[in-house]
DNA sequence: CTTACCATGTAAGGCGTTACATGATTCA
DNA sequence: TGAATCATGTAACGCCTTACATGGTAAG
């Protein structure tokens, strides 16, 4: 059974800290998770469904006057699930590049259009850079009284290494680029 | 119109080199994409229906005995489609972590289970880079008479620089998660 | 008063994998 | 003779994104 929906798990692990609404789940994926993970409204919303029909999760209304919210805490049965999934080995990773595929493919262009992507490239990876510095430097400062993120640091960590790891290539292969022709 | 289908421009391009059949194309992608690219039997023929019928490329029946084999070759047509392609900025590099997210939620489990994730990441990590610094030495080698490999060659640096990134977070994680309990 | 944000959801459609089905050849 | 590799394809199914639809609230 390869390929299990992964969503269901990453929701479970986003209430195990605490109760979220469907919206708050989103907004964890798009900042805290958005460096190795992602989702849509539209695959969050159902996922919340087959969780509580599964009973894995729980939901409780706390509507704020007019505003309809619907807040999910996660029960002992989905505890459980996480848990279990998380001693399970990793199945995969993946790795998806345009921009390595667009620059595999450079002999069939300008040189200019490749060293357009690098500098595309590097733009993006001195921003995230930059946000991840930050996220570390306050992950840092909290640690001490909330060592819950720990393991938040050390995906924040993998990050910076692997973003820099990127600049420094893209130096690199723009010299080479830009020097020999 | 986001996220076109890219499988068209992986094959125009690897046709763009020299002429193959399906087989040779997935082949290609086991090996050379790999890294940043990959796509099964499932995808590669229907694409190969659909740019023969759009005449980017054409057929030509090079069947070796009883075993029927076709090969396909890029025409002006998909030349120009591919060039176009590549002369566009980068919509997106995706990177999608089954390890990190789980070592995210590694407040919900023993740290022996984060620290398998970390080992078995590492391994791997260790291996694909073995495998990378061959590749290096062998285009390395045949670049000066062919420098068409000239890009491939950079796509491998890049691979080195990041699998080197994540030996190196391996290390500094196992120890984080080792001491510190 | 209008923009941005909070909040929930659905429908259509695309894209791709897995598994299956088939058969020839090469090599040990 | 059996295993690995060459070679082509299809069908079912799953998962996810995009776009749409709706409406309340807070801040300027």
């Amino acid at each position: 059974m390869p390929n299990t929906k992964k969503t269901d798990y990453v929701i479970l692990g986003l209430l195990s800290h605490e109760p979220l609404t469907g919206y708050d789940i989103k907004q964890r994926m798009d900042t805290s998770l958005s460096l190795f993970w992602g989702a849509s409204y539209g695959s969050i919303y159902p996922a919340l469904e087959g969780l509580l029909r599964d009973k894995k999760i729980k939901a409780a209304d706390v509507s704020t006057n007019g505003r309809e919210k619907t807040q999910y805490t996660i029960t002992a049965k989905g505890t459980k699930y996480l848990k279990q999934w998380l001693s399970e080995p990793v199945e995969k990773d993946e790795f998806r590049s345009e921009t390595l595929l667009k620059l595999f493919f450079g002999n069939c262009t300008e040189p200019s259009d490749s060293l357009a992507h690098i500098v595309q490239f590097r733009k993006t990876a001195e921003e995230t850079l930059a946000v991840l510095h930050q996220m570390e430097a306050s992950l840092e400062s909290v640690l001490k009284e909330d060592p819950a993120h720990r393991y938040y640091l050390l995906t924040v960590r993998c990050g910076i290494r692997m973003y820099e790891a990127y600049e420094a290539w893209c130096g690199e292969a723009q010299k080479e680029l830009g020097t020999k022709q």
